[in-house]
DNA sequence: ATTCTAACA
DNA sequence: TGTTAGTA
């Protein structure tokens, strides 16, 4: 069987507003909800590949009977809420920022989140930079 | 020109 | 959600 290609195919963040017809901001939005990941460049710029775009568009279907974004992400934890021939083995999808809905981390304890705490101190890292126009 | 985050409407 | 500000 062919092997997945190391160089699959990325989309940047404009071209799958095309592809979906989501807006830009409704893609942040859903990736901040835990809905769907994204890569990152090194500029940090998000980069798609073509399952994540498949997913979003199941998402963009999932909201027009799901109410709410709980709903929806619910609804797409179980197998078979996608489009047929994907199967997916994990759905590794849970609010990665610890300011927005849901917490990034569960607990300090365990040294098992290690990914987590390196990506809360990496976003805390970008806090400290950044200018705020409001200055109270 | 495009995208990023945060914040305001 | 859309839009805007200030960056990278």
């Amino acid at each position: 069987m062919a092997d997945q290609d190391p160089n699959q195919p990325t989309y940047s963040i404009g071209e799958v507003r095309e592809k979906t017809g989501l807006t830009s901001r409704q893609i942040r939005y859903y990736e901040a909800m835990g809905l769907i990941e994204s890569l990152r460049t090194n500029g940090q710029h998000r980069r798609f590949t073509e399952e994540m775009i498949d997913r979003l568009l199941t998402i963009k279907e999932l909201l027009k009977e799901k109410p709410s974004i709980e709903a929806v992400r619910q609804a797409l934890q179980q197998p078979g809420a996608g489009p047929p021939g994907l199967s997916r083995k994990k759905a590794p999808a849970l609010p990665r920022y610890p300011q927005l809905g849901r917490q990034g981390l569960t607990s300090l304890y365990p040294v098992s989140n290690r990914a987590d705490l390196l990506a809360m101190i990496q976003w805390m890292e970008g806090q400290k930079k950044k200018k705020t126009k409001k200055d109270p």
